[in-house]
DNA sequence: GTAAATTTGCAACAATGTTGCAAAATAAAA
DNA sequence: TTTTATTTTGCAACATTGTTGCAAATTTAC
């Protein structure tokens, strides 16, 4: 993953990329998501930082990443909102998350299957389809 | 959908197979369930009754339903929660979702697509599935 | 280094969800 | 049908989560 310089490095670029200014919050953020390896919910920034962050500067920082194109949503079924990191093939304009979510029942953890398309969906006719999100949930790799 | 008179009986018919007391506020509720033909949240509830609710009789009998398996939990990207009728396949110890779920961007109804069955997703080795949830989003029929 | 623009943190608020408990409604028993 | 036991409801109080305005602090551009 490279040293402490590098990622910092990184995520200076990533933030510059979308004309953002290079916050010590932000960057903090986004070591956090990169380090996660999975999905986080707005709860996990105060815990896992160690410091507490802001309340209201991590939903703002949330929604900014959002509109950037920077972290995409995952579907829940409780009233979490859960984000995760996107590839590089989001823009502000144009997202490609077209991977499916795995949510595993024994460590609680949320992740992108990101080599695993979403299949195609055959709908009754009359209706038109702009985006499928699918999560599927069971037991993951390190669990089993 | 039957008169008004058949409509109770049902309602009732399906509380008493749950062993649950057949009560004003859950009739209400799950005639409200019927009628809407597509997903509720919670906050429906209390404004399409005309009359309102206790807030928390709602959750309560929300969560009640859920637990005997009479409505299911719809997977969203914000903070809600919607919830629809199960078909008479589920139970309390065994729940058949296969269907999918529609979210029309036009008219904001969420839609349970009972014909169109959950596609097989092929997982990468070593995650195991017990439950896919497929939410799509774009134009309903109606609304095309 | 200074000025302009952006971001942050606080306070105050709004909305949503939870718990305990007494009163009311429903179901079961007599 | 009336009485008793059980379940459900509604209120109050509280906890959690999300939002907005604004002044202070930080970052960027000059």
């Amino acid at each position: 993953m490279g040293t402490k310089q590098q990622i910092t490095e990184r995520i200076a670029g990533i933030l510059r990329e979308s004309k953002l200014s290079v916050t010590e919050t932000r960057t903090k953020i986004l070591e956090l998501f990169m380090k996660s390896n999975g999905a986080l919910e707005h709860s996990d920034f105060e815990k896992l930082a160690g410091q507490s962050f802001d309340r209201v500067t991590v939903y703002r920082t949330l929604q900014t990443f959002l509109d950037k194109g920077i972290i995409h949503k995952i579907p829940t079924t409780d009233t979490s909102v859960r984000y995760a990191l996107c590839k590089s093939e989001c823009s502000e304009h144009h997202h490609h998350d077209h991977h499916i979510h795995f949510k595993c029942e024994e460590c609680g953890n949320t992740i992108c299957l990101d080599e695993t398309d979403v299949p195609q969906i055959q709908l009754p006719k009359g209706y038109a389809a702009h985006n499928v999100e699918v999560v599927v949930s069971g037991v993951c790799k390190s669990c089993k």
